[in-house]
DNA sequence: AGCCTGACACCTG
DNA sequence: ACAGGTGCCAGGC
């Protein structure tokens, strides 16, 4: 998994994922690093998170962590915030997602 | 060639 | 509930 071509694999593979999650769903980092078959790259999921091109069309406001937590801050965490919202999603009083209700499970 | 750093998860106490 | 430590792995310097 050190070849280019390999790394570039994953960060499609997270693609894929991420465009596959149904609107009104969310998942977990973890979820997704387990879904593209490798369970311990939670990091590297972050990482293509963070460094998705600007124009991108992926629902990334749909990941959140394993707390139910958004884990982007500032004026993107309201945006993510209001687009679950919108898709039918509530945040309790702690501003927390109910995984148990809205994790997307297959 | 290290060393530090993440849009994290999991285990402890 | 909650802070702290550890595992993890590529990127960036």
């Amino acid at each position: 998994m050190t070849h280019l071509k390999d790394r570039q694999t994953f960060a499609d593979q997270v693609y894929a994922i991420l465009a596959a999650i149904p609107a009104g769903k969310v998942v977990t980092y973890g979820q997704i690093a387990k879904m593209a078959g490798l369970p311990s790259y939670i990091r590297q999921v972050c990482f293509v998170l963070r460094h998705l091109p600007s124009d991108h069309q992926f629902p990334c406001h749909r990941v959140i962590n394993a707390q139910g937590h958004l884990s982007v801050q500032g004026e993107t965490y309201q945006r993510y915030k209001q687009r679950l919202i919108d898709e039918g999603i509530e945040f309790n009083h702690h501003d927390k997602i109910d995984l148990k209700k809205y994790g997307w499970h297959i």
